[in-house]
DNA sequence: AGCACGCCGACT
DNA sequence: GTCGGCGTGCTC
């Protein structure tokens, strides 16, 4: 006689808003990382063998069925464990990023060769220049020496870093490692899977959020299996179960782009060196404009660092000029001054590519009666309605609430009273349009141009020189290679420099820096002018000088004193409800209960920079701690007793980049 | 994430 | 008198 069958019980970790693994029953014995179908509820559920104790006492359903696809990896499953006690939101969010049941479904046939051809590590690189070579032999020992470490790769625009770093990936290929490149937007990724398709002869796999489900699918067993050896991607890549990870590089680390604002919030560039720890890996960390964190962390020791101070090719960095406003105005009811209309046109005349740089979409930011002042606001969000000329419509940026323009005044009633406040990038399009009619301008912002295909057209147009201007928001500010455009101006230097950001100065450095860098990259020099009222301000002195290290230096002074980042640890709590007095009442009583201790700060309750949100009311609190405080147990033993009413709800963000 | 249960408005 | 709106809650 058979003995009967041991059922053994195992921790599954399901990927929706659980803490903690749910104790399931199985027959066989399941290896840890199993990718399993278990019944939750009525219905059958994927989920994860997770090295978690089994609740010995709970009753048990039993393991459906086991995938046929690669267990998780325990680098992974301790990466996705790390996430979570450190950003605090639930295993399962963190696990819900990575496992996505419709991508477990059996692939089709395989048969489709123009998929995952290996890349040739042997590929003929260009030739580097001497910096480059220098730069590159120390990356390639990092990688061969098959262990973490990070490394910041420092070049100016246009130094070659990317040729520099693929040197890198090339060895990690020698070793039959995987690669993961990470890039802050998709729009480049278009761009860059070209690139490196062209290094090494074979087109490496992508993942975005652009991709259909198939794709997705393909591409998520292809890494699973160890098929697709070079991924560049978006920062949820960062969550992909690579068989065997040899090398991550996240290319524009400075980006905010890296931070997830929303569901787990996390830092793709802060969460990538726990990743590259946990698999054992080398990190390369690239920038033209390091964040102060990263140059903080290689003045310690704690990174490596490697510089590219010159442009590659002989190319020479763009001469940088403010243009005074005060002094040179522009003519009433435009927006651009004298100076860089004729910088325009002697540009265009020399048949070169002039490019105009304004962060913010539309037409016009504010709409306000003449008769009576009303402005046009969200009814759902403290913000005012954008025009938009494109597609006639005034729309809300947060919250997507959109109205016809309306003909009278809700306010007075007046009739035909309504006047734009303000430039967007369609209203200088409009303008620059009236003085180069035989130019007619391109438009890049992200409403116009929807997805890395469309960015990529638009930039093949440019490159053919069927357009000769160009206004855009910050989707030109980085990556692109025009090598006919040589003038840059920034239509408003100035913004984003006002409002409490503690980082304000340092973001509207890179981003400038960034658009400044594409003027003048190949033979003819580059020229920039930058549109301000404080042309003495330190950071238009900074672009104008190009001296970055003096300002993040200044930055320093700044931040230091106070124990700011990267000397000390934020945390932001973020109370939101749609009943004003709610919000208030329970974020005094975090105030009242706020932890105590040495160096500890806690600042605020006060309302968010957008004090209403999708129809909720926002208030903020800041925790403040020294370095070497971990702020999760404090925040812990803070909320842990707090009661939230029906309705209300409280975000807590680790590190915030962004105090909106 | 689903899919339930559970209390308040327009239909046969 | 019911059908159904999606708000809160539970799922090993």
């Amino acid at each position: 006689m058979e003995p009967p069958p041991q059922t053994s019980r195992v921790s599954v970790l399901l990927p929706f808003k659980f803490g903690a693994a749910f104790t399931y029953a199985s027959a066989t014995p399941l290896p840890l990382g199993a990718v399993v179908r278990v019944p939750l509820g009525r219905r059958t559920v994927a989920g994860v063998v997770w090295d978690e104790p089994p609740d010995p006492a709970i009753a048990t359903k039993p393991v459906a069925s086991v995938y046929d696809v690669p267990p998780y990896p325990a680098d992974l499953r301790q990466f996705i464990d790390w996430v979570a006690a450190y950003t605090l939101a639930p295993k399962g969010d963190v696990l819900a990023l990575s496992l996505k049941e419709p991508l477990l479904a059996p692939l089709k046939r395989a048969g489709k060769t123009i998929a995952f051809t290996p890349a040739d590590a042997h590929h003929p690189g260009p030739t580097l220049s001497p910096a480059q070579a220098a730069a590159s032999a120390a990356l390639r020992a990092r990688v061969s020496a098959r262990n973490f470490s990070v490394t910041l790769l420092d070049g100016v625009t246009g130094s070659g870093k990317t040729e520099t770093y693929l040197e890198a990936v090339a060895e990690a290929l020698r070793l039959n490692k995987q690669i993961l490149i990470l890039l802050p937007e998709i729009a480049l990724s278009v761009q860059a899977v070209a690139r490196i398709g062209a290094r090494f002869g074979a087109k490496p796999a992508a993942w975005h959020s652009d991709l259909t489900p198939a794709q997705r699918r393909e591409t998520l067993h292809a890494v699973a299996e160890g098929r697709a050896d070079i991924v560049v991607g978006a920062r949820s890549a960062l969550f992909l179960p690579f068989a065997d990870l040899g090398l991550i590089v996240v290319d524009e680390e400075h980006e905010s782009a890296f931070k997830q604002e929303d569901g787990v919030i996390y830092h793709a560039r802060d969460m990538a060196v726990v990743r590259a720890k946990l698999c054992a890996a080398p990190l390369i960390l690239v920038s033209a404009t390091p964040s102060l964190e990263t140059v903080e962390n290689a003045a310690q020791g704690r990174y490596h660092r490697l510089d590219l101070p010159t442009r590659h090719g002989g190319a020479l960095m763009p001469q940088v000029e403010a243009i005074d406003l005060r002094a040179h105005p522009p003519a009433r009811g435009r927006f651009l001054s004298p100076l860089i209309v004729s910088a325009i046109a002697d540009t265009l005349a020399r048949g070169e590519q002039a490019m105009l740089f304004l962060n913010r979409r539309g037409y016009a930011p504010l709409t306000l009666c003449r008769a009576c002042g009303h402005r046009l606001s969200c009814p759902h969000c403290a913000a005012w309605l954008v025009e938009h000329k494109a597609s006639p419509r005034l729309s809300c940026h947060h919250c997507g609430h959109t109205v016809r323009r309306p003909s009278h005044c809700p306010s007075c009633d007046a009739e035909n009273s309504f006047v734009p406040i303000g430039p967007g990038v369609e209203r200088i399009a409009e303008e620059i349009a009236e003085d180069f009619p035989d130019h007619p301008p391109l438009i890049m912002a992200s409403d116009l141009i929807s997805g890395p295909q469309q960015a990529e057209s638009a930039a093949a147009r440019i490159s053919r020189r069927e357009v000769n201007l160009i206004i855009g928001t910050q989707m030109v500010a980085k990556g692109w290679h025009f090598p006919h455009l040589t003038l840059v101006g920034v239509v408003d230097a100035d913004l984003g420099l006002s409002g409490g950001d503690l980082r304000a100065g340092e973001h509207t450095v890179q981003m400038l820096h960034q658009v400044a860098g594409r003027a003048g990259r190949a033979e003819n020099p580059g020229r920039v002018l930058l549109q301000s009222f404080d042309p003495t301000h330190p950071v238009i002195q900074a672009l104008i000088s190009g001296n970055l290290p003096h300002f993040l230096a200044q930055e320093s002074a700044l931040r230091r004193p106070g124990h700011w980042p990267p000397f000390g640890r934020l945390a932001a709590l973020i109370i939101s409800s749609e009943k004003e007095r709610e919000a208030d009442d329970i974020a005094r009583t975090l105030a009242r209960t706020a932890p105590q201790g040495p160096g500890i700060t806690v600042l605020g309750p006060a309302p968010a920079p957008i004090a209403l949100l999708r129809g909720r009311f926002r208030r903020r609190l800041l925790l403040k701690t020294p370095r070497e405080v971990a702020v999760q147990p404090l925040l812990r033993a803070w909320v842990t007793h707090l009661a939230l009413p029906r309705g209300a709800r409280l975000d807590i963000d680790i590190d915030p980049v962004s105090f909106m």
